[in-house]
DNA sequence: CCCCATGTTCGACA
DNA sequence: GTGTCGAACATGGG
């Protein structure tokens, strides 16, 4: 589920337990999102007894902190949520960590478990934090990173480039849909054969589509208005939403993913 | 039973 | 080494 906008939206739930101490630790070590864990595996434990002090994003990243004690990374991969139950929760099949607190649990649960959990102990900030490129609304997106970017996968498709998360940290498959929507871009333009003017107007739209989700969807999960692709795009039988046009909306597979996109508004460049 | 899903990574190939 | 692309991962919902 997450992009950018729902992982700010969860990093907000277990942010109003800043202040609170860890109680106890619960996990099933087995669980394919401990993947790749960089210790071992009952470190997790360093953050009972810790107070939570941070809570961060960076694109889909999440981290959180607790103190001099260490980091907690989590990647909500496809289906990943970050819940708050009541003190005495008894986890559910697919709740894989739990942070016991005293007046409530922070539970990360997810059923698909292609998210992942990190930790890092100590004060300072984790490496794999720190190198993260640069976020689509930070000022070191810039329009000469992008272009250079562009320049050396030229001959991919726009589409599966919007999803490649050194480029475009935070973006997901309906945040690139909508990006290549309001931008009247196919696609499948390789992106070689992007007009100055488009990659111009995508790097524009990248910040402005971040930001309009941000504003909706990170405070309550309120809904998208009706003049974004977003809510016409998940069914068949959706259709444009610019006013004039209303045509039909297309679905196709492209590298392993679905787009969505108006025959209309946005037509292959031909060549 | 079928198909689909807001993600990442690995290996093959050119 | 670099860029492109399909498959794999695991589960649930319609």
């Amino acid at each position: 589920m997450p992009e950018l906008a729902e992982v700010e939206f969860y990093r907000r739930i277990w942010a109003e337990a800043i202040g609170s101490t860890v109680r106890e630790v619960g996990f099933h070590p087995q669980a394919r999102v401990f993947r790749g864990f960089d210790a071992p595996l009952d470190s997790l434990n360093l953050v009972a007894g810790a107070t939570l002090d941070q809570a961060m994003t960076h694109g889909k990243q999440l981290l959180f902190g607790f103190g001099p004690s260490g980091w907690l990374g989590l990647h909500l991969g496809m289906s990943g949520e970050l819940r708050t139950e009541p003190e005495n929760h008894l986890p559910g099949r697919h709740d894989h960590l739990i942070l016991r607190l005293s007046d409530r649990t922070l539970v990360f649960h997810d059923p698909r478990m292609f998210g992942r959990v990190r930790l890092s102990p100590g004060p300072t900030l984790p490496d794999w934090w720190t190198q993260l490129p640069p976020e689509v609304l930070s000022p070191l997106f810039t329009r000469a990173r992008l272009e250079q970017f562009f320049l050396r996968r030229r001959g991919s498709p726009i589409k599966p480039l919007l999803l490649d998360q050194l480029a475009f940290p935070g973006i997901g498959n309906w945040m690139a849909d909508e990006i290549l929507w309001r931008g009247r871009i196919h696609p499948a333009t390789p992106a070689g054969q992007l007009t100055h003017a488009s990659r111009d107007h995508l790097w524009r739209l990248t910040q402005e589509v971040a930001g309009d989700a941000l504003r909706v969807i990170a405070p309550d999960w309120g809904e998208a208005p009706d003049d974004w692709l977003f809510n016409h795009r998940w069914k068949n039988g959706g259709h444009c939403p610019r006013p004039k046009c209303r045509s039909p909306l297309a679905r196709e597979e492209l590298r392993g993913r679905t787009s969505c996109w108006c025959p209309i508004c946005q037509v292959l460049p031909r060549s």
